[in-house]
DNA sequence: GTGAAAGCGCTAACAG
DNA sequence: CTGTTAGCGCTTTCAC
């Protein structure tokens, strides 16, 4: 293994100056500099990462917690993933992948071992207990999700609740009256995930303002749970024209469904769903829908955490707002 | 921050006391032990990550390199993530991500800094640039995937070929006598992807000793792609009654589109597929299917670089056996 | 513009 | 069974 002492050797300086003309933290004379960069290339020098997180208590690391869950969706957490992990390197950081599994121990072990200079947590439910921790390590950190007390934290979400009230103004504005939301998974409102609770809320608000009536249904997604649900919600309202899906797994089951009860989508029946771009695209009916903007998530965690890296509070609740795209799925209300 | 120094003395025995006592690699006395513990916890002691890894040259971290591609299918890439994650930590390790962007730099920069004792990589390509660096870096490694030369690597992966071989002789105990075959995208086969490769190979060679006549046409997937697909293979071969699928987004549209042609099936054409557990359970008819069983491909890679990392050599290519689980999807060919 | 030297916090001989 | 001590490789004052 080569060592700075054996580059500064090669090159005829001081370990010290090796040090600065990779850092970059004072200025070195033109001929030292190449002269230097010459030993580093010639002897196929590479910092040694621990050596260089002791001495100066930066790992440059990023540590990212998933959840572990399969519930969610997964396409979206990981093109979250990849964003972090792509934006992360272009500032200089690697990421440590942690899952939700460990829970609240992952964020002692992260913060007390210095093992990363910041955290990125997704998958944040309503009251989660990950962030008392988080919030005495005075570790920098950006959460992916909104939970009901963002005090002293940075969040980074899609604006649920708008995007509940934007789906519901779009089937009102096309004559809709009687709406079905299909929701996620039961579960994933049992653990109060905020993004599913906020999106009820939106919906339910403006569903009152507008004068909707508004059935909410979780649903396990698959064919299997989506005939039962799909049973109940025209059994208790008939008059139903509209659907609001927020569960990937659910929309091509409720598509078939719909078109095998000779449902017609959408002059019959308008759907609008919450969902990955890729999802709404590739349904067998392409699909009015607001867009799940991962990637943007992902990357706007990560700047936010090098900014506080760099010194600079930022302490905001940055909510993304929705963007509904009209397609194939929605129209006007039959009469 | 406090520091193991501090704890020695809050103890009253030597730093190296509590470093054994950490460690476990030497006997210590009860009382002793008992009376570090309790210093560890009064005082909130956890090890810092930097000097230890300066000091032993051990990291405890195990990196692992994901495809950052879009084309595959990612919930199995997640899987086998997750299960690597959840392994790695079962057995005292942290996992860094690196996405495949950087290609051959990031095993240099991983290789060359000390930041990892091993490596896990994703997405191998046939003739994988990434693999005589990792050769000579003598970094344990293991990759899931299957290179046309694995020499000196240990690799873990689906045994392709036989599922191939599998599915073809499925099809041709039910009678069938021509089959198409739905691929992966073409810029799949393109880059030289080893598992997609060896399917085929895999299909080719049972058919011809079983005397099917095959067709093999890469799909994008989506139901547009998928029509133009169908289409062409029903014109070049009127008389195909076996299906087999390899590309999870290609299925939905295939069973859609069979069934709009009014197509039965399993009653006028099999399908057989080569995906995610879910996606076979989840379609809209249940597949008869060979499972990818990313979990045990995570597992297992952890738990060969684990043995490596314990000095034991296994440089070997272990292909787990494929099963084929017959669901609702095939069945006798017609007359 | 450059060097010398003091640690950073921990591990692992070596010594008893 | 326990203590002493010499580093691990790098960063960063302090000094010139």
């Amino acid at each position: 293994m080569v060592t700075l002492a054996e580059v500064a050797r090669h090159a005829g300086v001081s370990a010290s100056t090796v040090s600065y003309v990779l850092s970059g933290k004072r200025s070195i004379s033109r001929s030292t500099r190449e002269r230097v960069e010459h030993s580093i290339e010639a002897l196929g020098y590479h910092p040694n990462a621990g050596a260089r997180a002791l001495a100066s208590s930066k790992s440059n690391i990023i540590a990212l917690m998933m959840p572990l869950r399969t519930d969610m969706y997964v396409p979206v957490m990981m093109e979250i993933a990849l964003a972090v992990t792509t934006t992360a390197r272009a500032h200089g950081y690697d990421v440590l992948l942690l899952t939700g599994e460990e829970g609240p121990a992952a964020v002692r072990r992260v913060t007390g071992s210095g093992m990363a200079d910041a955290m990125i947590l997704m998958d944040v439910e309503l009251d989660d207990e990950r962030l008392p921790l988080l919030r005495e390590s005075a570790m920098p950190a950006v959460l992916i999700g909104l939970p009901s007390d963002p005090a002293g934290l940075t969040c980074v979400d899609l604006d649920f609740a708008a995007t509940g009230a934007l789906c519901a103004e779009h089937l009102a504005g096309l004559g809709h009256r009687e709406i079905a939301a299909i929701g996620e998974a039961p579960a994933v409102y049992e653990r109060h995930t905020g993004f599913a609770e906020r999106t009820l809320e939106g919906l339910r608000l403006k569903s009152r303002e507008l004068g909707l009536r508004l059935l909410h249904r979780p649903s396990q997604g698959g064919y299997d749970a989506m005939t039962a649900t799909l049973g109940r919600v025209f059994d208790e309202r008939p008059g139903t024209s509209g659907f609001i899906v927020q569960n990937e797994s659910a929309v091509e089951p409720l598509l078939g469904l719909l078109r095998r009860q000779g449902r017609a989508v959408p002059e019959d029946v308008s759907v609008v769903a919450i969902c990955a771009d890729q999802v709404a695209l590739q349904a067998s009916v392409q699909l009015t829908a607001v867009s799940i903007p991962a990637e943007q998530m992902g990357r706007q965690a990560v700047e936010h955490v090098v900014t506080k890296l760099a010194g600079q509070a930022t302490d905001v609740v940055e909510l993304i707002a929705p963007e509904l795209t009209v397609r194939a799925s929605s129209g006007l209300a039959p009469e």
